[in-house]
DNA sequence: CCTTAACCGGACCGCGGTCCAGTTTCATTC
DNA sequence: GAATGAAACTGGACCGCGGTCCGGTTAAGG
């Protein structure tokens, strides 16, 4: 996915903004290795585009449970080794249908208004992207739980990461000269996709509770009073 | 399993303890389904050490990943089938692996020496719990990842939810009135042993800063001065 | 048109998990 | 203490799915 909103969707960084473009460090995140659409042979391009069709259609039919490898294929007309060939494998194909709000999201916070996006206080954008990023998770969370990778690689993968380094960049800013990369993990933990699923889901806490816990937990790592 | 040492092993509950023995709220989170190894029928109860024994020495042998349950069935000379009935799935029996560790580490912050066990002020239980579990995570970091039951279940496995209680148990004594729950969501994970991996295996923080990163993380959700 | 590299597809493998027919153990009864 | 009936256990055949591999095919560049 390459994440291409990095550097196309900020054309001209406002000369106002707090932050410097894009900061270096998020740059190289963005660099997955996944191909894009338009260096790719036609066949496989059309064919790239039938299989997540079919995926978005079993999606829809089957929950996302039923997105099968090899329904998929069968779905998109396509042999088996091309889902593989493509997407890696499931983990990178439901990655897949999950990009275009992923790249929405990025862009909002990267070049979107404020609070979200660059102008206001780094606090209060930080405030801004967990509320934004729990109802965007809670909108997606079946797709985002079964797109988990596993253990070892979930918090290697590059939207995470990415997210994460704003996170960090934020705090940075709010907070200079403390350290901020650990506690950039303990705030994107509180978003984790799973964490949500279970409060929400299986102990039936509603989601504007979760917004307040954010506000709180921000208000309690910044030392910040929160605006309650 | 059941966490037998909630029942038995703080016989005389120490009368100056600042908790009420072990609070009933945590009591139920003890009542796994795990059988007990003492209600099974004898040849059961055989094949079960036997399993037990033969998953451990696949584990120092070929790693968890070697851990299948066909090669457990054959080093126990025993049919596939009885493992699946006696630990439910390969996340049941890697668990089970793990239940004297955990067994271990309940009994040392329920009823062992302060600061960890009763006796210490809250505050500094929770900062001793936190290194201690860092610690005991980082030793058996392969075998905890690869027992993760997944994102849909991770959060309601029964040790999961027994640490996290303990923990908002500690949270309600060192901030009377204030909302503990999701603050107690936010300090297991920090010690989420996928982050730690993460963080130690991938990023090659050493185990020492993540504890300075714990007890800084507790100084500031419970607004107090961390003593670096 | 021809070469070459990339792509396609389906056969194949291993593993987690299910199922059921046969066997063993335990409790009860004589 | 032996017989007996039923519940519980056993084990291997079986299934579906994720992932790999390789011979045949097709698209792009000269």
């Amino acid at each position: 996915m390459l994440y291409a909103v990095l550097m196309s969707a900020a054309p001209p960084p406002a000369p106002e903004s707090r932050e410097a473009a894009v900061p270096p460090e998020l740059l190289q995140l963005g660099a997955v290795g996944d191909q894009d659409e338009t260096c790719l042979r036609a066949d496989a391009a059309r064919n790239r585009a039938r299989l997540l069709d079919a995926a978005a259609r079993l999606v829809a039919e089957h929950g996302a449970a039923g997105v099968t490898m090899e329904a998929v294929a069968a779905a998109a007309s396509v042999g088996k080794g091309t889902v593989f060939r493509r997407f890696g494998d499931r983990t990178g194909l439901l990655m897949a249908l999950l990009d275009h709000s992923e790249k929405k999201f990025q862009a909002a916070f990267l070049s979107g208004p404020p609070p979200l996006g660059p102008g206001a206080a780094p606090v209060d954008r930080l405030r801004a992207f967990g509320c934004a990023l729990l109802r965007r998770t809670g909108d997606e969370l079946e797709l985002q739980l079964a797109a988990d990778p596993g253990p070892e690689r979930r918090y290697g993968s590059p939207p995470r990461q990415f997210l994460r380094g704003h996170v960090a960049l934020l705090l940075r800013q709010a907070l200079p000269g403390e350290e901020a990369e650990l506690l950039s993990y303990t705030l994107m933990a509180y978003l984790d996709p799973a964490q949500i699923h279970h409060l929400t889901r299986q102990r039936g806490m509603p989601l504007a509770r979760l917004e307040e816990g954010w506000l709180d937990l921000v208000a309690r790592l910044t030392r910040t009073r929160s605006p309650h």
